[in-house]
RNA sequence: CGGGGCGUAGCUUAGCCCGGUAGAGCGCCUGCUUCGGGAGCAGGAGGUCGGAGGUUCGAAUCCUCUCGCCCCGACCA
């Protein structure tokens, strides 16, 4: 009877503990079409959350937003012949309107590319057009065959970000700018730390030259690839005659890079953090970062402690140490009939970071107590200062959830490791994020997809890369060409 | 699309084998007492048993068809 309150855990079903803790937290609930779902208040709330940083972030980098439809003409995703090969079979196809058969048949986009590119060449003539930053908020449609919430979903929200340069250094700079905020975001906001690198040809994005990814690791040691960022060379400039007369008069085609970050994120952010008792968010994405329980035990202290909540709520909320813009979020839970202990359980399920407890033995001491989300800390707080002492703790809350995932992370990695036998044995037992080396060639790379489920995630950037080399390949024992991490991923 | 499972109240489900006209827990509503880690009592609302057809005096239960969902595998941010 007990246990129905409770989440399935992470050690005994992690899949079961994620759908139950999406559902139970209110982030989303599955809608009444096979694979899709809606983003309830809570959910969207905190990818609300993520839009604002990261627009704040686009458009600090010279990016300004555009819309582009949802329609696209089927013949587009034709001409660029890999990019069709890799989406065509997960389109959906509108084949009627208006109660009659369309002449052309249109695409609900799985991405943009081709009809952004469409649309820079139409605004392209010479190279002072250029660069092109654009980026748009929207939603996509895949059809998966096989569905999570929010991981994978036949529509999904995400932005996506093309820009159109002169140069290939120019376009390889940005792809590599925004695979830089990304990451800036990711730990500075989801408190999730990132792998940062290269994707492998095969895992490469469909008609792009290179593509470059964020790679973060999950509580059960599986990868999430959490954003990527494309150079996409001259084969859309190519596909859709994007081209410019340069400087010296000569026609060239542009060059261009996209980049994307998705509702997944909410995923990944839950896969992180949260434990059996719920969500668990990092205060800078929490719609609400504080929640007050006052605590009566008669009408008339009720009065005296349910007054005292909202004071220090309004306290919290008109202080303005963090900026005007960016108040603390503050609830008071006042509901009557609803026990403490309650709605301590209820909003530990729904994540909010920080709980302060506010009853008569609070207000003779003048202060109020704290309980953190992350940890099991308990603290009385004055009530003095309280607007400061509180947003030190969010503040800190935000650096342990970080400095904690980062260990997780760092006690799952396996370096060092030479022989395949070893590597099998990690994947079918702990799983983790395995660096060894490889030999450049697809067909190894095949062969352990085959074996152990585990793909190369991506050849990490330099910060990331072991002291020492790995000098065989990890399948063959060949001599190696790069040191990559394996996992197993989402 | 293959293999497995399941549709009974908002949720979890009992009943089905062996037909007799639907019961529980949680949640919800009202009232009183409670309130520093998931409250108690009393009263109450809520179900064409996924849908269609058949067998039968009678179907949640047996038969046929159908729709949908979940899990596993083949595709993927």
């Amino acid at each position: 009877m007990a246990d129905d309150k409770k989440l399935p855990t992470r050690a005994e079903d992690f899949s079961a503990w994620y759908n139950e803790l999406v559902l139970r937290a209110q982030l989303a609930d599955y809608s009444p079409v096979k694979g899709s779902m809606v983003i309830r208040p809570n959910g969207y709330g905190i990818w609300e959350r993520m839009q604002r940083a990261l627009d704040d972030m686009f458009k600090a980098t010279g990016h300004e937003n555009a819309y582009f439809p949802l329609f696209i003409p089927e013949s587009f995703l034709k001409k660029e012949a890999s990019h069709v090969e890799g989406f065509a079979p997960e389109v959906a196809v509108v084949t009627h309107g208006g109660g009659k058969k369309l002449e052309e048949p249109l695409i609900v986009r799985p991405t943009s590319e081709t009809i952004i590119y469409h649309m820079f060449a139409k605004w392209t003539q010479s190279y002072r057009d250029l660069p092109i930053l654009i980026n748009q908020w929207a939603n996509v449609v895949r059809w998966e065959m096989r569905t999570r919430l929010f991981l994978r979903t036949l529509e999904f929200l995400w932005q996506e970000g093309h820009t159109a340069h002169a140069t290939h250094d120019e376009a390889e700079e940005e792809a590599r700018r925004m695979l830089g905020v990304y990451r800036e975001f990711m730990e500075g906001w989801i408190a999730m730390p990132v792998i940062t690198g290269q994707k492998t040809e095969s895992e490469k994005f469909a008609g792009a030259l290179r593509t470059y990814s964020c790679e973060a690791m999950m509580q059960d040691n599986k990868a999430l690839q959490a954003g990527t960022s494309h150079n996409l060379g001259q084969n859309f400039a190519k596909a859709f005659e994007l081209q410019f007369q340069a400087e010296s008069g000569e026609m060239a085609y542009a060059w261009n890079t996209s980049w994307g970050v998705s509702t997944r994120m909410v995923g990944g952010m839950v896969m992180t953090h949260s434990d059996d008792n719920g969500l668990v968010t990092p205060p800078k994405l929490a719609p609400i970062e504080v929640v007050i329980v006052p605590i009566w035990k008669s009408d008339e202290e009720r009065s005296r402690v349910v007054e005292a909540a909202h004071k220090v709520k309004t306290d919290l909320t008109a202080w303005t140490g963090r900026g005007a813009t960016d108040r603390l979020r503050v609830r008071v839970d006042d509901r009557e009939g609803v026990k403490p202990g309650a709605k301590y359980y209820e909003w530990e399920m729904r994540g909010v970071p920080l709980r302060l407890e506010i009853g008569p033995k609070d207000l003779e001491k003048g202060s109020v107590f704290s309980a953190r989300r992350d940890v099991k800390a308990k603290a009385a707080l004055p009530l003095e200062e309280l607007p400061e002492s509180v947003a030190r703790l969010l503040e800190t809350i935000q650096q342990d959830m970080f400095a904690a995932a980062k260990a997780r992370r760092e006690a799952n990695t396996h370096r060092n490791v030479t022989s395949y036998a070893q590597f099998k044995e990690i994947m079918e037992g702990p799983g983790g994020f395995v660096y060894a080396g490889w030999n450049g060639d697809a067909a190894s790379e095949a062969k352990v997809k085959e074996e152990t489920k585990a793909t190369i995630r991506v050849i990490p950037d330099e910060e990331f890369r072991s002291p020492e080399a790995p000098t065989t390949c990890l399948v063959t024992g060949e001599p190696a060409t790069h040191e990559v991490v394996w996992a197993k991923a989402y």
